[in-house]
DNA sequence: GGTCTGAATATTGTCGACAATAAGCAGCAG
DNA sequence: CTGCTGCTTATTGTCGACAATATTCAGACC
Protein backbone atom coordinates (compact mmCIF):
# COMPACT_ATOMS: atom_id res chain seq x y z
CA UNK A 1 0.00 0.00 0.00
CA UNK A 2 1.46 3.43 -0.82
CA UNK A 3 0.52 6.05 1.97
CA UNK A 4 -1.41 5.01 4.99
CA UNK A 5 -4.57 7.03 6.04
CA UNK A 6 -3.62 10.21 7.31
CA UNK A 7 0.17 9.79 6.83
CA UNK A 8 1.03 13.49 4.93
CA UNK A 9 4.67 12.39 5.06
CA UNK A 10 6.95 12.73 1.63
CA UNK A 11 7.05 9.63 -0.26
CA UNK A 12 10.70 8.72 0.14
CA UNK A 13 11.65 6.85 -2.61
CA UNK A 14 14.46 6.47 -4.40
CA UNK A 15 13.24 8.68 -6.97
CA UNK A 16 15.19 11.76 -6.67
CA UNK A 17 13.37 14.95 -7.43
CA UNK A 18 11.09 16.51 -4.68
CA UNK A 19 8.63 17.27 -7.73
CA UNK A 20 8.57 13.74 -8.07
CA UNK A 21 8.18 12.55 -4.36
CA UNK A 22 5.23 15.20 -3.82
CA UNK A 23 3.60 14.11 -6.93
CA UNK A 24 3.34 10.23 -5.47
CA UNK A 25 2.39 11.82 -2.29
CA UNK A 26 -0.79 13.91 -3.36
CA UNK A 27 -1.68 11.48 -5.60
CA UNK A 28 -1.56 8.22 -3.13
CA UNK A 29 -3.29 11.40 0.02
CA UNK A 30 -6.44 12.10 -3.07
CA UNK A 31 -6.65 8.47 -4.24
CA UNK A 32 -6.80 6.87 -0.43
CA UNK A 33 -9.50 9.84 0.37
CA UNK A 34 -6.78 11.50 2.73
CA UNK A 35 -7.77 14.95 0.90
CA UNK A 36 -11.43 14.91 0.22
CA UNK A 37 -12.79 15.40 -3.02
CA UNK A 38 -13.69 18.77 -3.92
CA UNK A 39 -11.28 20.05 -1.03
CA UNK A 40 -9.53 22.91 -2.56
CA UNK A 41 -5.94 22.62 -2.41
CA UNK A 42 -3.85 25.05 -0.73
CA UNK A 43 -0.48 26.10 -2.37
CA UNK A 44 1.10 27.34 0.85
CA UNK A 45 -0.41 24.94 2.84
CA UNK A 46 1.04 21.90 1.22
CA UNK A 47 4.23 23.28 0.87
CA UNK A 48 4.42 23.60 4.40
CA UNK A 49 3.22 20.40 5.53
CA UNK A 50 5.70 18.04 3.10
CA UNK A 51 8.26 20.63 3.92
CA UNK A 52 9.20 21.83 0.54
CA UNK A 53 8.99 25.23 -1.84
CA UNK A 54 6.30 25.86 -4.02
CA UNK A 55 8.12 25.63 -7.03
CA UNK A 56 8.06 21.93 -6.82
CA UNK A 57 4.55 21.47 -5.53
CA UNK A 58 3.20 23.30 -8.30
CA UNK A 59 5.20 20.68 -10.86
CA UNK A 60 3.35 18.42 -9.39
CA UNK A 61 -0.21 19.84 -9.40
CA UNK A 62 -0.16 20.61 -13.17
CA UNK A 63 0.64 16.85 -13.46
CA UNK A 64 -1.83 15.78 -11.80
CA UNK A 65 -4.21 18.11 -13.22
CA UNK A 66 -2.95 16.34 -15.97
CA UNK A 67 -4.23 12.88 -14.87
CA UNK A 68 -7.77 14.45 -13.91
CA UNK A 69 -7.41 14.41 -10.12
CA UNK A 70 -7.55 17.43 -10.20
CA UNK A 71 -8.97 20.45 -11.52
CA UNK A 72 -7.19 23.79 -11.81
CA UNK A 73 -8.89 27.30 -12.53
CA UNK A 74 -6.30 30.26 -13.37
CA UNK A 75 -5.37 32.57 -10.86
CA UNK A 76 -8.17 30.75 -8.47
CA UNK A 77 -6.63 27.74 -7.24
CA UNK A 78 -6.88 23.70 -7.86
CA UNK A 79 -9.45 21.52 -6.52
CA UNK A 80 -9.60 17.90 -5.96
CA UNK A 81 -12.05 15.98 -8.66
CA UNK A 82 -15.46 15.16 -7.81
CA UNK A 83 -17.03 13.25 -10.69
CA UNK A 84 -20.63 13.97 -10.66
CA UNK A 85 -22.45 11.07 -11.18
CA UNK A 86 -22.85 11.76 -15.17
CA UNK A 87 -18.88 11.42 -15.03
CA UNK A 88 -18.09 8.44 -13.33
CA UNK A 89 -20.80 6.72 -15.87
CA UNK A 90 -18.87 8.12 -17.91
CA UNK A 91 -15.66 6.93 -16.90
CA UNK A 92 -17.32 3.19 -16.48
CA UNK A 93 -18.23 3.20 -20.27
CA UNK A 94 -14.67 4.03 -21.40
CA UNK A 95 -13.54 1.27 -19.06
CA UNK A 96 -15.91 -0.91 -20.60
CA UNK A 97 -14.49 -0.31 -24.13
CA UNK A 98 -11.12 -0.14 -23.14
CA UNK A 99 -10.82 -3.20 -20.54
CA UNK A 100 -13.04 -5.20 -22.89
CA UNK A 101 -10.28 -4.86 -25.20
CA UNK A 102 -7.58 -5.64 -23.10
CA UNK A 103 -9.65 -8.78 -22.12
CA UNK A 104 -9.38 -10.08 -25.46
CA UNK A 105 -5.99 -9.21 -26.18
CA UNK A 106 -5.06 -10.70 -23.13
CA UNK A 107 -6.82 -13.85 -23.68
CA UNK A 108 -5.12 -13.86 -27.40
CA UNK A 109 -1.30 -13.09 -25.70
CA UNK A 110 -0.57 -14.20 -22.07
CA UNK A 111 1.35 -16.86 -21.43
CA UNK A 112 0.98 -20.08 -19.49
CA UNK A 113 2.94 -18.21 -16.66
CA UNK A 114 0.57 -14.91 -16.45
CA UNK A 115 -2.72 -17.26 -16.51
CA UNK A 116 -1.51 -18.93 -13.90
CA UNK A 117 -0.50 -16.00 -11.70
CA UNK A 118 -3.81 -14.47 -12.55
CA UNK A 119 -5.31 -17.28 -11.08
CA UNK A 120 -3.40 -17.17 -7.84
CA UNK A 121 -4.43 -13.59 -7.49
CA UNK A 122 -8.12 -14.81 -7.47
CA UNK A 123 -7.13 -17.90 -5.28
CA UNK A 124 -5.83 -15.56 -2.89
CA UNK A 125 -8.82 -13.39 -2.83
CA UNK A 126 -10.75 -16.16 -2.21
CA UNK A 127 -8.95 -17.38 1.20
CA UNK A 128 -8.27 -13.84 2.14
CA UNK A 129 -11.23 -13.67 4.86
CA UNK A 130 -11.52 -9.93 4.58
CA UNK A 131 -12.17 -10.34 0.84
CA UNK A 132 -15.21 -12.56 2.01
CA UNK A 133 -16.14 -9.45 3.85
CA UNK A 134 -16.44 -7.59 0.54
CA UNK A 135 -13.97 -4.82 2.54
CA UNK A 136 -11.00 -5.62 1.09
CA UNK A 137 -11.83 -5.92 -2.66
CA UNK A 138 -12.05 -2.40 -2.86
CA UNK A 139 -8.69 -1.11 -1.93
CA UNK A 140 -6.54 -3.06 -3.98
CA UNK A 141 -3.48 -1.99 -5.36
CA UNK A 142 -1.03 -2.29 -8.87
CA UNK A 143 0.05 -6.29 -9.18
CA UNK A 144 -2.85 -7.46 -6.83
CA UNK A 145 -5.44 -6.54 -8.29
CA UNK A 146 -7.34 -8.71 -10.73
CA UNK A 147 -8.24 -5.87 -13.81
CA UNK A 148 -4.51 -4.69 -13.51
CA UNK A 149 -3.21 -7.93 -14.28
CA UNK A 150 -5.08 -8.76 -17.27
CA UNK A 151 -4.64 -4.80 -18.20
CA UNK A 152 -0.85 -5.62 -18.24
CA UNK A 153 -1.36 -9.04 -19.76
CA UNK A 154 -3.03 -7.37 -22.82
CA UNK A 155 0.78 -6.39 -24.34
CA UNK A 156 -0.27 -2.91 -25.10
CA UNK A 157 1.70 -0.63 -23.21
CA UNK A 158 0.18 1.83 -24.01
CA UNK A 159 -3.58 0.70 -22.94
CA UNK A 160 -1.90 -0.41 -20.15
CA UNK A 161 -0.10 3.07 -19.40
CA UNK A 162 -3.64 4.83 -20.09
CA UNK A 163 -5.23 2.45 -18.21
CA UNK A 164 -3.12 1.95 -14.86
CA UNK A 165 -1.58 5.58 -14.65
CA UNK A 166 -4.27 7.59 -15.38
CA UNK A 167 -7.90 6.52 -15.98
CA UNK A 168 -7.08 3.41 -12.78
CA UNK A 169 -6.00 6.68 -10.48
CA UNK A 170 -9.71 7.85 -10.66
CA UNK A 171 -10.68 4.16 -10.23
CA UNK A 172 -9.52 3.32 -7.39
CA UNK A 173 -10.21 6.99 -5.73
CA UNK A 174 -13.77 6.01 -6.34
CA UNK A 175 -13.54 2.77 -5.68
CA UNK A 176 -12.14 3.70 -1.96
CA UNK A 177 -15.17 5.59 -1.67
CA UNK A 178 -17.40 3.49 -2.14
CA UNK A 179 -16.18 0.76 -0.16
CA UNK A 180 -18.47 1.12 2.90
CA UNK A 181 -21.39 1.24 0.72
CA UNK A 182 -22.75 -2.41 0.09
CA UNK A 183 -21.08 -4.19 -2.52
CA UNK A 184 -21.46 -7.29 -4.25
CA UNK A 185 -18.13 -9.67 -4.12
CA UNK A 186 -19.59 -12.96 -4.27
CA UNK A 187 -21.11 -12.01 -7.71
CA UNK A 188 -17.64 -10.45 -8.77
CA UNK A 189 -15.83 -13.87 -7.73
CA UNK A 190 -18.17 -15.33 -10.07
CA UNK A 191 -17.56 -13.32 -12.87
CA UNK A 192 -14.08 -12.79 -12.12
CA UNK A 193 -13.62 -16.73 -12.19
CA UNK A 194 -15.37 -16.95 -15.51
CA UNK A 195 -13.02 -14.39 -17.28
CA UNK A 196 -10.56 -16.15 -16.06
CA UNK A 197 -11.77 -19.52 -17.57
CA UNK A 198 -12.28 -17.56 -20.93
CA UNK A 199 -8.42 -16.11 -20.57
CA UNK A 200 -6.97 -19.50 -20.21
CA UNK A 201 -9.39 -21.02 -23.26
CA UNK A 202 -7.62 -18.48 -25.33
CA UNK A 203 -11.17 -17.52 -26.38
CA UNK A 204 -10.82 -13.31 -26.83
CA UNK A 205 -14.10 -12.86 -28.15
CA UNK A 206 -15.55 -14.34 -24.78
CA UNK A 207 -13.36 -12.70 -22.14
CA UNK A 208 -13.99 -9.52 -23.93
CA UNK A 209 -17.71 -10.15 -23.67
CA UNK A 210 -18.00 -11.07 -20.12
CA UNK A 211 -15.35 -8.25 -19.18
CA UNK A 212 -17.61 -5.80 -20.51
CA UNK A 213 -20.30 -7.64 -18.40
CA UNK A 214 -18.62 -7.45 -15.68
CA UNK A 215 -17.40 -3.87 -15.65
CA UNK A 216 -21.55 -2.88 -16.93
CA UNK A 217 -22.64 -4.81 -13.74
CA UNK A 218 -20.16 -2.81 -11.48
CA UNK A 219 -21.46 0.02 -13.09
CA UNK A 220 -24.98 -0.57 -12.27
CA UNK A 221 -24.11 -1.12 -8.62
CA UNK A 222 -22.66 1.84 -7.98
CA UNK A 223 -25.13 3.59 -10.23
CA UNK A 224 -27.56 1.73 -7.88
CA UNK A 225 -25.77 2.88 -4.82
CA UNK A 226 -24.61 6.65 -5.73
CA UNK A 227 -27.71 8.69 -4.05
CA UNK A 228 -26.72 7.22 -0.50
CA UNK A 229 -22.56 7.70 -1.41
CA UNK A 230 -23.38 10.83 -2.82
CA UNK A 231 -24.66 12.17 -0.07
CA UNK A 232 -21.82 11.00 2.07
CA UNK A 233 -19.24 12.79 -0.25
CA UNK A 234 -21.62 16.10 0.25
CA UNK A 235 -21.41 15.60 3.89
CA UNK A 236 -17.86 15.46 3.58
CA UNK A 237 -17.49 18.51 1.24
CA UNK A 238 -19.57 20.36 3.82
CA UNK A 239 -16.00 20.47 5.57
CA UNK A 240 -14.77 22.25 2.41
CA UNK B 1 -4.69 26.22 -37.75
CA UNK B 2 -3.61 27.24 -34.28
CA UNK B 3 0.45 28.27 -35.35
CA UNK B 4 2.29 28.85 -38.97
CA UNK B 5 5.06 26.61 -39.34
CA UNK B 6 8.14 28.33 -37.75
CA UNK B 7 6.53 30.38 -35.99
CA UNK B 8 8.10 30.80 -32.27
CA UNK B 9 6.04 33.36 -30.74
CA UNK B 10 3.89 33.08 -27.85
CA UNK B 11 0.45 32.30 -28.71
CA UNK B 12 -1.53 34.89 -27.00
CA UNK B 13 -4.78 34.06 -26.42
CA UNK B 14 -7.13 35.85 -23.73
CA UNK B 15 -6.19 33.20 -21.15
CA UNK B 16 -4.29 35.05 -18.93
CA UNK B 17 -1.43 33.34 -17.44
CA UNK B 18 1.90 32.57 -19.24
CA UNK B 19 1.94 28.96 -18.10
CA UNK B 20 -1.14 28.09 -20.32
CA UNK B 21 0.48 30.43 -23.38
CA UNK B 22 3.39 28.33 -23.30
CA UNK B 23 2.05 25.22 -23.06
CA UNK B 24 -0.45 25.98 -26.11
CA UNK B 25 2.59 27.19 -28.17
CA UNK B 26 4.72 24.46 -27.31
CA UNK B 27 1.69 21.87 -28.27
CA UNK B 28 1.14 23.39 -31.37
CA UNK B 29 5.08 23.29 -32.71
CA UNK B 30 5.05 19.91 -31.35
CA UNK B 31 1.96 18.51 -33.04
CA UNK B 32 2.94 20.81 -36.20
CA UNK B 33 6.23 19.49 -36.40
CA UNK B 34 7.92 22.89 -35.72
CA UNK B 35 9.70 20.51 -33.26
CA UNK B 36 11.13 17.50 -34.66
CA UNK B 37 10.02 14.26 -33.15
CA UNK B 38 12.89 13.06 -30.43
CA UNK B 39 14.84 16.49 -30.52
CA UNK B 40 15.34 17.39 -26.83
CA UNK B 41 13.87 20.22 -25.25
CA UNK B 42 16.62 22.86 -23.93
CA UNK B 43 14.80 24.81 -21.09
CA UNK B 44 17.12 27.90 -21.27
CA UNK B 45 16.62 27.85 -24.73
CA UNK B 46 12.90 27.90 -24.70
CA UNK B 47 12.47 30.45 -22.11
CA UNK B 48 14.90 32.80 -24.15
CA UNK B 49 12.52 31.79 -27.47
CA UNK B 50 9.35 32.82 -25.72
CA UNK B 51 11.02 35.42 -23.24
CA UNK B 52 10.21 34.21 -20.48
CA UNK B 53 11.83 32.63 -16.87
CA UNK B 54 11.68 29.20 -16.56
CA UNK B 55 9.26 28.55 -14.28
CA UNK B 56 5.96 28.65 -16.05
CA UNK B 57 7.96 26.69 -18.82
CA UNK B 58 8.36 23.65 -16.52
CA UNK B 59 4.74 24.15 -15.70
CA UNK B 60 3.86 23.74 -19.08
CA UNK B 61 6.71 21.31 -19.80
CA UNK B 62 5.46 18.41 -17.08
CA UNK B 63 1.74 19.03 -18.64
CA UNK B 64 3.01 18.10 -21.88
CA UNK B 65 4.43 14.94 -20.12
CA UNK B 66 1.12 14.44 -19.15
CA UNK B 67 -0.43 14.47 -22.54
CA UNK B 68 2.63 12.22 -24.06
CA UNK B 69 3.98 14.68 -26.32
CA UNK B 70 7.19 14.90 -23.93
CA UNK B 71 9.21 12.14 -22.53
CA UNK B 72 10.85 13.24 -19.52
CA UNK B 73 13.83 11.96 -17.48
CA UNK B 74 14.97 13.38 -14.23
CA UNK B 75 18.01 15.45 -14.15
CA UNK B 76 18.24 14.71 -17.94
CA UNK B 77 15.37 16.88 -19.28
CA UNK B 78 12.65 16.06 -21.93
CA UNK B 79 12.50 15.07 -25.18
CA UNK B 80 9.42 14.93 -27.49
CA UNK B 81 8.11 11.96 -28.06
CA UNK B 82 8.67 9.87 -30.86
CA UNK B 83 6.47 6.79 -31.13
CA UNK B 84 7.66 3.51 -32.06
CA UNK B 85 5.89 1.16 -35.10
CA UNK B 86 4.65 -0.59 -32.14
CA UNK B 87 3.23 2.27 -30.13
CA UNK B 88 1.46 3.68 -33.27
CA UNK B 89 -0.10 0.90 -33.89
CA UNK B 90 -1.36 0.60 -30.39
CA UNK B 91 -2.45 3.93 -30.28
CA UNK B 92 -4.27 2.78 -33.03
CA UNK B 93 -5.89 -0.12 -31.71
CA UNK B 94 -6.94 2.03 -28.72
CA UNK B 95 -9.05 4.78 -31.36
CA UNK B 96 -10.14 1.94 -32.79
CA UNK B 97 -12.13 0.94 -29.31
CA UNK B 98 -12.71 4.18 -28.42
CA UNK B 99 -13.59 5.84 -31.77
CA UNK B 100 -15.87 2.90 -32.23
CA UNK B 101 -17.58 3.56 -28.93
CA UNK B 102 -17.70 7.22 -29.90
CA UNK B 103 -19.23 6.33 -33.16
CA UNK B 104 -22.10 3.96 -31.53
CA UNK B 105 -22.89 6.51 -29.11
CA UNK B 106 -23.01 9.36 -31.86
CA UNK B 107 -25.46 7.34 -33.91
CA UNK B 108 -27.57 6.65 -31.18
CA UNK B 109 -27.46 10.33 -29.45
CA UNK B 110 -26.91 13.08 -32.29
CA UNK B 111 -29.46 15.44 -32.93
CA UNK B 112 -30.76 15.92 -36.81
CA UNK B 113 -29.00 19.31 -36.65
CA UNK B 114 -25.25 17.67 -35.92
CA UNK B 115 -25.83 15.10 -38.03
CA UNK B 116 -26.70 17.66 -40.84
CA UNK B 117 -23.40 19.59 -39.32
CA UNK B 118 -21.63 16.60 -39.84
CA UNK B 119 -22.54 15.98 -43.43
CA UNK B 120 -21.30 19.53 -44.39
CA UNK B 121 -18.20 19.09 -42.91
CA UNK B 122 -18.15 16.16 -45.76
CA UNK B 123 -19.24 18.02 -48.82
CA UNK B 124 -16.80 20.84 -47.45
CA UNK B 125 -14.00 17.92 -47.90
CA UNK B 126 -15.66 16.73 -51.08
CA UNK B 127 -15.36 20.48 -52.54
CA UNK B 128 -12.27 21.43 -51.33
CA UNK B 129 -9.08 20.70 -54.05
CA UNK B 130 -7.19 20.26 -51.56
CA UNK B 131 -8.51 17.84 -50.03
CA UNK B 132 -8.85 15.72 -53.66
CA UNK B 133 -5.18 16.19 -53.99
CA UNK B 134 -4.95 14.27 -50.47
CA UNK B 135 -3.08 16.60 -48.78
CA UNK B 136 -5.39 19.05 -46.87
CA UNK B 137 -6.91 15.36 -45.18
CA UNK B 138 -4.02 15.30 -42.52
CA UNK B 139 -3.79 18.81 -41.73
CA UNK B 140 -7.45 19.53 -39.69
CA UNK B 141 -7.69 20.04 -36.73
CA UNK B 142 -10.61 20.58 -34.19
CA UNK B 143 -14.08 21.57 -35.12
CA UNK B 144 -13.69 21.23 -38.95
CA UNK B 145 -12.51 17.34 -38.67
CA UNK B 146 -14.84 14.93 -39.02
CA UNK B 147 -14.03 12.26 -36.49
CA UNK B 148 -13.65 15.09 -33.89
CA UNK B 149 -17.38 16.18 -35.22
CA UNK B 150 -18.40 12.50 -34.03
CA UNK B 151 -16.52 12.33 -30.94
CA UNK B 152 -18.23 15.29 -30.06
CA UNK B 153 -21.42 14.09 -30.37
CA UNK B 154 -21.20 11.27 -28.67
CA UNK B 155 -21.96 13.37 -25.62
CA UNK B 156 -19.69 11.09 -23.39
CA UNK B 157 -17.97 14.34 -21.90
CA UNK B 158 -15.27 12.22 -20.59
CA UNK B 159 -14.65 10.12 -23.45
CA UNK B 160 -14.65 13.52 -25.57
CA UNK B 161 -11.22 14.97 -23.28
CA UNK B 162 -9.55 12.05 -23.53
CA UNK B 163 -9.80 11.66 -27.17
CA UNK B 164 -9.29 15.28 -28.26
CA UNK B 165 -7.37 16.37 -25.77
CA UNK B 166 -5.18 13.46 -25.27
CA UNK B 167 -4.41 11.08 -27.83
CA UNK B 168 -5.76 13.37 -30.64
CA UNK B 169 -2.89 15.31 -30.45
CA UNK B 170 -0.52 12.13 -31.22
CA UNK B 171 -2.88 10.93 -33.60
CA UNK B 172 -2.58 14.49 -35.58
CA UNK B 173 1.60 15.09 -34.68
CA UNK B 174 2.03 11.76 -36.90
CA UNK B 175 -1.20 12.53 -39.16
CA UNK B 176 0.90 15.86 -40.45
CA UNK B 177 4.28 13.93 -40.27
CA UNK B 178 3.15 11.20 -42.63
CA UNK B 179 1.28 13.63 -44.66
CA UNK B 180 3.79 13.25 -47.23
CA UNK B 181 3.21 9.14 -47.49
CA UNK B 182 1.02 8.47 -50.04
CA UNK B 183 -2.45 7.99 -48.21
CA UNK B 184 -6.08 7.00 -49.43
CA UNK B 185 -8.21 9.79 -49.59
CA UNK B 186 -10.55 8.44 -51.85
CA UNK B 187 -11.40 5.62 -49.90
CA UNK B 188 -11.20 7.00 -46.69
CA UNK B 189 -14.13 8.83 -48.29
CA UNK B 190 -16.61 6.62 -48.87
CA UNK B 191 -15.86 5.27 -45.62
CA UNK B 192 -16.79 8.56 -44.19
CA UNK B 193 -20.10 8.45 -46.34
CA UNK B 194 -20.50 5.10 -44.93
CA UNK B 195 -20.41 6.11 -41.26
CA UNK B 196 -22.38 9.46 -41.86
CA UNK B 197 -25.09 7.30 -43.67
CA UNK B 198 -25.14 5.14 -40.48
CA UNK B 199 -25.17 7.71 -38.14
CA UNK B 200 -28.14 9.14 -40.08
CA UNK B 201 -29.80 6.19 -39.41
CA UNK B 202 -29.09 6.34 -36.27
CA UNK B 203 -27.31 2.61 -36.44
CA UNK B 204 -25.17 2.72 -33.50
CA UNK B 205 -24.29 -1.16 -34.17
CA UNK B 206 -23.27 -0.51 -38.10
CA UNK B 207 -21.40 2.90 -37.17
CA UNK B 208 -19.18 1.43 -34.49
CA UNK B 209 -18.52 -1.56 -36.75
CA UNK B 210 -17.84 1.07 -39.69
CA UNK B 211 -15.49 3.23 -37.77
CA UNK B 212 -13.59 0.31 -36.38
CA UNK B 213 -13.01 -0.99 -39.95
CA UNK B 214 -12.23 2.45 -41.25
CA UNK B 215 -9.54 3.19 -38.43
CA UNK B 216 -8.18 -0.45 -39.02
CA UNK B 217 -7.60 0.15 -42.91
CA UNK B 218 -6.38 3.99 -41.56
CA UNK B 219 -3.71 1.62 -39.79
CA UNK B 220 -3.04 -0.40 -42.01
CA UNK B 221 -2.30 2.36 -44.21
CA UNK B 222 -0.26 3.35 -41.51
CA UNK B 223 1.76 0.42 -41.10
CA UNK B 224 2.55 -0.34 -45.29
CA UNK B 225 4.24 3.25 -45.59
CA UNK B 226 5.89 3.01 -42.07
CA UNK B 227 9.15 2.01 -42.90
CA UNK B 228 9.94 4.88 -45.61
CA UNK B 229 8.22 6.99 -43.38
CA UNK B 230 10.37 6.12 -40.61
CA UNK B 231 13.48 7.02 -42.56
CA UNK B 232 12.41 10.54 -43.10
CA UNK B 233 11.99 10.47 -39.22
CA UNK B 234 15.37 9.29 -38.97
CA UNK B 235 16.97 11.54 -41.25
CA UNK B 236 15.51 14.17 -38.87
CA UNK B 237 16.10 13.04 -35.98
CA UNK B 238 19.78 13.27 -37.04
CA UNK B 239 19.53 16.91 -36.58
CA UNK B 240 18.96 16.07 -32.98
C1' DG C 1 45.34 3.61 -30.27
C1' DG C 2 41.70 2.87 -27.07
C1' DT C 3 39.82 3.37 -22.50
C1' DC C 4 39.36 5.10 -18.05
C1' DT C 5 39.64 9.03 -14.78
C1' DG C 6 38.83 13.58 -13.52
C1' DA C 7 37.76 18.41 -13.88
C1' DA C 8 35.15 21.94 -16.42
C1' DT C 9 30.80 23.08 -18.23
C1' DA C 10 26.05 23.18 -18.97
C1' DT C 11 21.56 21.80 -17.68
C1' DT C 12 18.17 20.60 -14.44
C1' DG C 13 16.19 21.01 -9.66
C1' DT C 14 15.07 24.00 -5.81
C1' DC C 15 14.39 28.05 -3.33
C1' DG C 16 12.78 32.62 -1.54
C1' DA C 17 10.96 37.07 -2.92
C1' DC C 18 8.10 40.11 -5.59
C1' DA C 19 3.98 41.20 -8.58
C1' DA C 20 -0.74 40.46 -10.02
C1' DT C 21 -5.12 38.77 -9.39
C1' DA C 22 -9.07 37.12 -6.68
C1' DA C 23 -11.53 36.39 -2.34
C1' DG C 24 -13.18 38.22 2.08
C1' DC C 25 -14.80 41.95 4.89
C1' DA C 26 -15.98 46.34 6.74
C1' DG C 27 -18.58 50.31 5.98
C1' DC C 28 -22.04 52.90 3.73
C1' DA C 29 -26.15 53.99 0.90
C1' DG C 30 -30.75 52.73 -0.28
C1' DC D 1 -32.07 44.85 6.63
C1' DT D 2 -30.11 44.16 1.99
C1' DG D 3 -26.97 45.23 -1.55
C1' DC D 4 -23.09 47.68 -3.28
C1' DT D 5 -18.33 49.82 -2.96
C1' DG D 6 -13.82 49.99 -1.67
C1' DC D 7 -10.07 48.28 0.93
C1' DT D 8 -7.56 44.61 3.13
C1' DT D 9 -5.82 40.21 2.93
C1' DA D 10 -4.50 35.94 1.11
C1' DT D 11 -3.43 33.15 -2.76
C1' DT D 12 -1.63 32.42 -7.20
C1' DG D 13 1.71 33.66 -10.97
C1' DT D 14 6.35 35.00 -12.19
C1' DC D 15 11.05 35.83 -11.69
C1' DG D 16 16.15 35.54 -10.85
C1' DA D 17 19.68 33.19 -8.22
C1' DC D 18 21.77 29.20 -6.10
C1' DA D 19 22.57 24.10 -5.54
C1' DA D 20 22.83 19.45 -7.40
C1' DT D 21 23.35 16.40 -11.03
C1' DA D 22 24.61 14.86 -15.69
C1' DT D 23 27.29 15.56 -19.86
C1' DT D 24 31.53 16.70 -22.16
C1' DC D 25 36.14 16.91 -23.05
C1' DA D 26 41.02 16.79 -21.96
C1' DG D 27 44.67 14.12 -20.29
C1' DA D 28 46.90 10.10 -18.45
C1' DC D 29 47.40 5.19 -18.28
C1' DC D 30 47.28 0.52 -20.23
Amino acid sequence: MAQGVGDTALITGDSATLSEQVFRSIQAAIVCGDIAPGSKISEPELARTYGISRGPLREAIHRLEGQRLLVRVPHVGARVVSLSHKELIELYEIRESLEGMAGRLAAERMSKAEVDQLRKVLDTHERDASFQAGVGYYQQEGDYDFHYKIIQGSGNQTLVKLLTEELYQLVRMYRIQYSTTPNRPQQAFEEHHSILDAIAAGDGELTELLMRRHIAASRRNVERHYQGANDTIQSLRGKL
